[in-house]
RNA sequence: GCCCGGAUGGCGGAACUGGUAUACGCGCACGACUUAAAAUCGUGUCUCGCAAGGGAUGUGGGUUCGAUUCCCACUCCGGGCACCA
């Protein structure tokens, strides 16, 4: 019988309708079997439809939920709609419909796509964020939260897109641009509905711990959190109006700025205090209650003011110079030294991070030092960087030595060249060496050991390299073990010829002239010969690094690292900030929630604390988005909800007098923050979702989604579960068990996918002409699920191509008992061989190397004549999660009644796994030089001895003598000779 | 600048725990089938060399009997963060 062609739209349509009729993807509650929860990012549904590059975490997913079914778990893969959204809302703008028709239609084709492409989800759970019965539990859990105090009402200052007339969340905001459309964000003050993660910060970075992300997610997530152990440590002010001295605090203290830092180790340092523009000691000082304070108030002012306009991009733009004002009339005074210091505002500072002012150590840190060059502040080192002498380390038994050195580098201009000191008695290079008695200035002693040394005196201060730095080494010439605090001073050499020097000296060292390539730390014998290139080549800089104590009273000596604490503690307390801000909850746009609160002035008479705001009962919910004509945003900054009257004006829930309703709405992140805990009871209307049933199917088992969401989405969500499991709404402390992430599609030539450069590969029509079992394929096996990979429409055809071959397959079945075909059981081994790979491959997410394992089985069946019944079977079975409509059709036709999705995942059989003959290579001196096959049992000796007798091995090591002989179990031996 | 990835034929990529580098697919070349083409099937396809052999996994070093794999230094590409004290 010869068999009709592979027909995969005939086959394909028909699957789905079958499928979709016995409803073989349901998930049953409380099924007896284990759950198995699989969850992609449900799709915002735009007007363009999907692209390819949608549909690889949801073939992904699919190919796992398949699998999971066929081990017999219980499958709960849904599916829905995160509809809410400034796309459909501009596009329902634009052409004049409703959002909530635009949505209608984009969602209805979104389904089609789905269908088309034959994914194993449970329709029958499907959610749409925008249906009122949705969005009834996203104002609920926001009345969660405003009972909490998570949610509260504050004016400040947001980051405004002028195109899409929207504030957006700092998340939302990409190198000062909007996110979605690229405009630079304006600065706006506004009242805005802020949702307190920062509270949840500390558990959403600890909690990493418990949960299976992908590494670079923990990281990324850790990274956006921003977690940082530092120290508060307060400096106190000393005015120059004597009278302001004595003014005390509440709490009796004195007048003091804090300063949060994470190097308290460099305490001593501290030449100068930075606050930001927005400190709020630079307000107070600045209002009418404080004239006089300042000598300088007006160019303070003038400064602070000018900055805060400053907009992001302007503030931050990569090599802006730094700028600041001394605040006149006050100081402050270090702790740790009592010395007064000078205070300065400057933009440099971030008003939102720490405290707002930072303690300034130029010596070590870079832009402290930027700012201390400019305005010719005192440059103090406190931390000396430690190098250990690897060529000549201390001896143990000799005694420690410390001193005070210098080392004078000397450059004639005549020459070219570097002076240096080739020793006679040690297997040195230097440059000039020497000590610094009592309290010689570095320079000085230079000058002074470089006359003793060299007879030169005709000198010119260039600069100090570096200073102090200690070093450890055996200082052989002197015998002892020697620790120096060493500075480094360059010198141009001037006219004339050097005067004689000792005869003690000339004994000791000649001198030589230096190459600037020679300078190097192979060559020259100081150990901190890199700091010393470094400085020379970019100059003098702050040192950041670590290293010991110096000129830091009792703390001097001590390791830099060991002294974080200690001195914190003792000069101020320990504490930990984070970078992570509250969340921008507000969106002045039509299509979205709207947020579940009333303003009424009388309630804010009577309750001042609340500022009027009344939450919306809860038998009141949802409050539904009014149906309006005009929903044109607006520049005023109001949402288009504010000019609805009729809508707006409402009775207070509390006093029943006349309130308002709040007009903004929540941003899209909201509705997807909980949509996973829906999904398991998508109907229910008494609650978000029945408690038995979350604690039957949450925590979700997996979730695949786009790195893009790590700092949005997905941290979002995680804090709202968080949130619900405080108040024992949900089962678990993490919504995701396991996290991972696939890389972008990308279109042909490796440039990102978008409509606006038209190279969007559309689906439907890849479907229409290959199929989908081919599009899912190709999406598996065109590269690493986890990196980027560009589009290839020349490639298609390869997967294509591989189910022609399977279709043929059918021809020559042998439907009589199993024969092992003659090749000693290859076959059989091969498809063991590939049961393991396939099963071990989806787990990992290795899918495009376990498409090439299907092919290599399929190459090898094409060998044989016929084919075994049982190994088409395990075949199609291994098949059936990547091609679902031709393992189906093909399965049906080996007579089989009941789906292949349904059948049971095989096992291998590690007995069967070992070929019964193998190949072991033969090297010699770790080159390839011939094989033989033997036995999977043989010895190692047999091994050797056989390889010796390889014909092509035997002329490599004729005449020579066999020095080392390796065997590697089963795979090699190499011989080596002489 | 910091943090994460990555670099292998003409192309997408493979290689277990350090053990035959280039699996699988695309493309290309040749052959079969065909009046012809497409499709399909078969053979070949890193590179230099007539061969024996040699050289190749971004670059330079190291460890090892043996390195795409481990270590050190560097270059380039992608992503994230970025005046975070």
């Amino acid at each position: 019988m010869k068999p009709k062609p592979y027909d995969h739209k005939k086959i394909e349509k028909k699957w789905q309708k079958e499928w979709d009729k016995k409803k073989i993807y349901k998930a049953a509650d409380f099924s007896k079997k284990p759950k198995f929860y699989s969850l992609i990012e449900f799709p915002f549904p735009s007007g363009d439809g999907m692209h390819t590059g949608h549909l690889r975490s949801n073939t992904a997913m699919d190919i796992i939920s398949r699998k999971r079914r066929m081990e017999d778990y219980n499958v709960l893969y849904p599916i829905g709609w995160d509809a809410f959204g400034l796309p459909t809302e501009n596009y329902a703008i634009k052409t004049g419909q409703h959002p909530k028709a635009v949505t209608k239609k984009n969602t209805d084709n979104f389904r089609r796509q789905l269908k088309a492409a034959g994914f194993s989800f449970d329709w029958s759970r499907e959610i749409n964020t925008s249906d009122p019965e949705y969005y009834r539990w996203t104002q609920w859990i926001f009345l969660q939260m405003y009972k909490k105090g998570l949610a509260y009402k504050k004016k400040m200052v947001i980051n405004w897109c002028p195109k899409d007339k929207i504030g957006l969340a700092n998340e939302e905001v990409i190198d000062g641009k909007c996110e979605r459309c690229g405009t630079p964000v304006e600065k706006r003050e506004k009242e805005q509905w802020m949702l307190a993660i920062t509270k949840y910060a500390d558990r959403l970075d600890k909690d990493l711990d418990t949960v299976d992300f992908q590494e670079r997610i923990k990281i990324q997530q850790r990274n956006w959190i921003g977690k940082s152990e530092g120290a508060e440590i307060s400096f106190e002010l000393k005015f120059a109006n004597a009278k302001l001295n004595e003014n005390r605090g509440p709490r009796g203290e004195k007048a003091h700025i804090k300063v949060f830092t994470t190097r308290a180790d460099t305490l001593f340092g501290v030449t100068y205090i930075v606050l930001a523009p927005e400190h709020l000691w630079v307000t107070l000082a600045l209002d009418e209650n404080h004239k006089g304070v300042l000598a300088n108030a007006d160019e303070v002012k003038k400064y602070a003011t000018e900055a805060k306009k400053k907009d992001e991009i302007e503030r931050t733009s990569a090599d802006k110079t730094k700028t600041g004002v001394e605040l006149k009339g006050v100081k402050a005074i270090n702790p740790a030294t009592g010395e007064e210091i000078p205070i300065f505002v400057a933009d440099y500072v971030l008003a939102n991070y720490g405290t707002g002012a930072v303690m300034a150590v130029p010596a070590h840190d870079e832009r402290d030092f930027e700012f201390a060059k400019k305005y010719n502040l005192p440059i103090k080192p406190v931390i000396a960087p430690l190098r250990v002498d690897h060529r000549n380390p201390h001896v143990a038994g000799k005694k420690i030595v410390f001193r005070k050195g210098i080392l004078g580098i000397i450059w004639d201009p005549k020459r070219k060249k570097y002076l240096g000191l080739r020793w006679k008695t040690q297997p040195w290079t230097t440059f000039v060496v020497g000590g610094i008695e009592g309290d010689e200035d570095p320079i000085e002693a230079a000058r002074r050991e470089i006359m003793e040394e060299t007879g030169y005196s005709n000198l010119t201060y260039k600069k100090s390299i570096i200073g102090p730095v200690q070093s450890e080494f055996f200082a052989a010439h002197k015998d002892v073990n020697r620790v120096a605090h060493t500075w480094t001073i360059l010198f141009e050499l001037g006219e004339g010829e050097p005067a004689p020097i000792t005869d003690e000296e000339k004994a000791k060292h000649e001198i030589i002239w230096l190459d600037e390539k020679d300078i190097t730390p192979e060559r020259m014998a100081h150990a901190e010969m890199d700091l010393i290139l470094d400085r020379m080549k970019y100059g003098e800089k702050a040192y950041p690094g670590e290293g010991v104590l110096v000129g830091s009273g009792a703390f001097s000596g001590q390791e830099s690292q060991n002294t974080k604490k200690k001195i914190a503690e003792k000069y101020g307390k320990i504490v930990t900030t984070y970078k992570l801000r509250d969340w921008i909850f507000s969106r002045q746009r039509y299509w979205g929630e709207p947020i579940p609160m009333v303003h009424c002035e009388n309630c804010a008479k009577n309750n001042p604390e609340t500022n009027g705001w009344v939450p919306v009962p809860e038998k009141d919910l949802p409050v539904k988005l009014p149906n309006v004509k005009n929903y044109v945003p607006t520049d005023s900054g109001e949402s288009p909800l504010a000019a609805i009257t009729k809508w707006v004006n409402t009775k207070c829930p509390v006093c029943k007098g006349k309130a308002k309703r709040e007009t903004d709405t929540m941003p899209n992140w909201a509705g997807s923050s909980w949509y996973y805990l829906r999904y398991t009871d998508p109907k229910n209307k008494k609650a978000l979702a029945d408690p038995k049933k979350l604690d039957y199917w949450t925590p979700v088992d997996w979730y695949n989604g786009g790195m893009e969401h790590t700092t949005l989405h997905l941290l979002y969500s995680r804090f709202w579960h968080k949130f619900l499991f405080d108040q024992g709404l949900v089962p678990t402390s993490e919504p995701y068990r396991k996290r991972t992430s696939h890389g972008l599609i990308l279109a042909e030539g490796g440039v990102k996918m978008s409509k606006s450069i038209g190279n969007v590969v559309n689906p439907d029509s890849i479907i229409e002409a290959y199929g989908a079992d081919t599009l899912r394929l190709y999406e598996m096996f065109m590269g690493p699920f986890d990196q980027p990979v560009a589009w290839s429409t020349d490639g298609i055809v390869g997967p294509r191509r591989f189910l022609e071959r399977v279709w043929k397959l059918q021809e020559k079945i042998d439907t009589t008992p199993p024969n092992l075909g003659g090749d000693g059981g290859g076959i059989e081994s091969l498809i063991h061989q590939t049961i393991k790979k396939v099963s071990e491959d989806i787990e990992a997410m290795q899918f495009n190397t376990a498409v090439s394992s299907l092919m290599i089985l399929l190459n090898a069946f094409d060998k044989k004549e016929k084919i075994a019944k049982s190994y088409a079977e395990h075949f199609l079975q291994l098949l059936a999660p990547f091609a679902p409509h031709i393992a189906e059709e093909l399965w049906k036709n080996l007579g089989h009644s009941t789906s292949v999705h349904l059948a049971s995942w095989p096992a291998f059989n590690p007995a069967k796994l070992q070929k019964q003959e193998l190949t072991i290579v033969v090297q010699v001196n770790g080159k390839m030089r011939g094989e033989f096959r033997a036995d999977p049992e043989i010895t190692q000796e047999t091994a050797i001895h056989m390889a010796k007798s390889v014909p092509e091995v035997v002329k490599w090591i004729e005449n020579k003598e066999v020095k080392k002989e390796i065997y590697v179990k089963g795979r090699l031996v190499n011989i080596v000779v002489v």
